[in-house]
DNA sequence: CCGTGCTTGAACCTTTTGTTACGGGAGGCG
DNA sequence: CGCCTCCCGTAACAAAAGGTTCAAGCACGG
């Protein structure tokens, strides 16, 4: 469903207009794509004409109104962010190319887009050592959590990584104070999590969560989220940007734990290794 | 230094919000800029606040309404379309440097790395229909293994993803015939997922390989393997690459398979409704 | 425990906006 | 020459938007 460019059929059509719907046109492309959100009176001005000339013109490209223009608009300009490179590069075609340049992208703008502030209280819940730490997510989500918790459990002690299993998930919220829950929640959302989030807010937890760029309701309830972009080159949503910000929260948690991570580190080490479990 | 960066000041100022007005920024920046052209009633509702605080929100970044912003807003589109090149060096109040350039890089290194002929190899071999597939991984590595399983699962049917129990695997290698057994493995790499190997070679099975650059020792008996950067900025290999290799496969055998695996997973769908799993 | 500050949401009001209906005017064909 | 058709702008209308006020809720500190 590649989104029809709003600029191409605005040319395209250009010549069954009428004169005046022509000079709405041509400002409309002039100004791309900012004058669409103007008001009606002011792309009127702008184009010497008045105001129903404009709204004919949006009638005839079977627009019911400014509004539904520019709703498109709004669109458009969403699956542009999606692909900043889209833009300048025309020739859509090989799968080769989105392949190799939408998901790093994708990791980039997730990245950059961390609010620094937002970064910090995350790495400063997690790196709490006096506070317990519940990683859950979604179907999808999961390997997620799972990740983030493989990396903790080596960094600091009291890191639960729930299951399904909603007995086990209500246990692990029900003694309340002082625990973060992470979750991670991405399309699907999963109404479960917002219950989940809610049980741990009403037990004075703080409740930190990843999702996506749509936002799942546990947002509602979260202290803190931070947005991944999905953008990938398949029909499923991506979990690689998603895995950057862990795998930079991670990172981050090191720095902040210092020696007593790595002190940590190497006792677990030792201890797997007197065990024989390392064979 | 053209206009000032809006999605950059709201992420500057975002600690002088208040909760309810930090939601709003946060809604604003996941869909920039598209969303800043919605009503503020609109706004509101996706913020799951209410429309004075979106008000209050402009107030305090020094716009005088919603109109005011959204002329801010136009303006900034208007000179991101003059210079496309903007668009990539806007780091701003964001996370570090190192962490915003290598993992992307990275991605793409080992995107455009990969040899197009041993990627169709993998996509032919899991898209067989007649083969069984079976997924396996390291101590970390098996997030990929489980990722790539969640989505295989939905496209085709006889794919298992082997957990940690030495005998169960070996079942799972033991009715030989033609199976695809899909190992990732990295650094540091398990003995035994070599002698997983070598035992489904020895039933005449196929291998193939997830790994790093330092190539797991699984390679001598693999018969295809996708290599992946693992450059992090924190003290741990990165599994990001990796996992947009999976992402690249699922998309590519998805492709392949085509309307046999859409079926499946309408079916699947349908399912899993029917048993009332999504609750 | 009580008050004080800030924060937030509900209701209301005012303005602007989009939209529609109508009339004038230019051009083309009989 | 006159009529018809198409196109365009003015004016009035209804709807929806943004903005303001006020009171309740909450955390915090005395």
């Amino acid at each position: 469903m590649t989104v029809a460019e709003l600029a191409g059929v605005l040319r395209a059509r250009l010549d069954e207009c009428s004169p005046a719907e022509r000079k709405v046109a041509r400002v409309l492309l002039a100004g791309y794509p900012a004058v669409g959100f103007e008001t009606v009176a002011v792309i009127a001005r702008r184009s010497g004409v008045s105001g129903p000339t404009v709204l004919r013109l949006l009638d005839r490209l079977g627009f019911r109104g400014l509004p539904d223009f520019q709703q498109a608009l709004r669109r458009e300009l969403d699956d542009r962010q999606a692909s900043p490179l889209a833009l300048y590069d025309e020739r859509d075609g090989s799968a080769g190319d989105g392949e190799t340049s939408l998901l790093p992208s994708a990791v980039h703008r997730t990245l950059a887009g961390l609010p620094a502030a937002d970064l910090d209280r995350v790495v400063a819940l997690l790196a709490d050592r006096r506070r317990r730490v519940l990683l859950v997510g979604g179907r999808f989500s999961r390997v997620l959590a799972e990740y983030l918790h493989l990396h903790l459990v080596q960094l600091r002690d009291r890191v639960v990584l729930l299951d399904a299993d909603p007995v086990t998930r209500a246990a692990a919220v029900a003694d309340g104070g002082g625990h973060v829950l992470l979750v991670c929640d991405f399309r699907r959302y999963e109404p479960r999590l917002l219950d989940l989030a809610r049980a741990a807010k009403a037990r004075r937890g703080t409740v930190v969560l990843l999702t996506d760029r749509w936002l799942s309701p546990v947002t509602e309830v979260a202290d803190v989220a931070l947005v991944s972009q999905v953008d990938s080159p398949s029909a499923y949503d991506s979990l690689v940007p998603a895995m950057a910000v862990v795998e930079t929260v991670v990172a981050r948690v090191l720095g902040a734990l210092g020696d007593a991570a790595r002190e940590r580190m190497a006792a677990c080490e030792q201890a797997a290794q007197d065990a024989g479990l390392l064979d």
